[in-house]
DNA sequence: TTTATATTCAACCAATCGGTTGACCTTTGT
DNA sequence: ACAAAGGTCAACCGATTGGTTGAATATAAA
């Protein structure tokens, strides 16, 4: 779904939809019961989730009556390395940052 | 000054304000130079340097009539742990990367 | 002193954002 | 068959966004 730098920063920006982020980080939920916590309506939410699907940040699946929402922590990949390559890390570049995963048995999956 | 992970996340949601930020990596910058290279008024440059200013992304300092914008990178860093919560993402582990650089002979800067 | 350079300010504009409400559709339960 | 539950849709609202232009300010150069 073509999550970019904008979408994914955008959907970030908002608290209630880190809110919801960290809610799915524990399990998955039925849109109601993310909307529970929050004193707005129902249709607010759906449309917060609407965004962090765009931005890939989540999926929906739909069982019976009931849409699932799941967290979609890969989706954080892109801005992440963004950030890393100009954060505090004054020198660092991806590609040393490779081969330091690789000693790690890590890498970094550039399809997704 | 208290950067937010809201105005962080905002101020990097913009593409213009991102690339922004890839220049100043190079070189601190005179604001006129920042906009050379975009298609827009030199004044809504200047409103995206104070957006970047507030969430602490840089610092402005005027000598003379010029007014220099210097990267702080380390604003990043909340933000940049914040995504780290979210696991799944070994590639981000920020004590595994420091020890890493430490092998480089590099260093975080924590003082700026 | 006059003029040019560097930058911000203020007013405005269209588009987007986060929110609301009420109608609507689908699925489940009685 | 009917009612309730789970969600979305569409229209609307006020605030904010990214942009413009023209005037204003401060510093430097002629």
């Amino acid at each position: 779904m073509a999550a970019t730098l904008d979408t994914v920063f955008m959907a970030l920006a908002d608290p209630t939809r880190r809110a919801i982020l960290s809610m799915l980080l524990e399990d998955d939920m039925a849109v109601t019961d993310v909307a529970e916590p929050f004193a707005v309506s129902l249709a607010a939410i759906s449309k917060h989730l609407m965004i962090l699907t765009n931005a890939g940040l989540i999926s929906q699946e739909k069982r019976g009556r009931v849409k699932w929402c799941k967290l979609e922590p890969d989706a954080m990949r892109d801005a992440a390395i963004w950030m890393q390559s100009f954060g505090q890390y004054d020198a660092l570049n991806i590609d040393a940052l490779e081969a330091f995963l690789e000693t790690q048995g890590l890498s970094i999956d550039k399809t997704s």
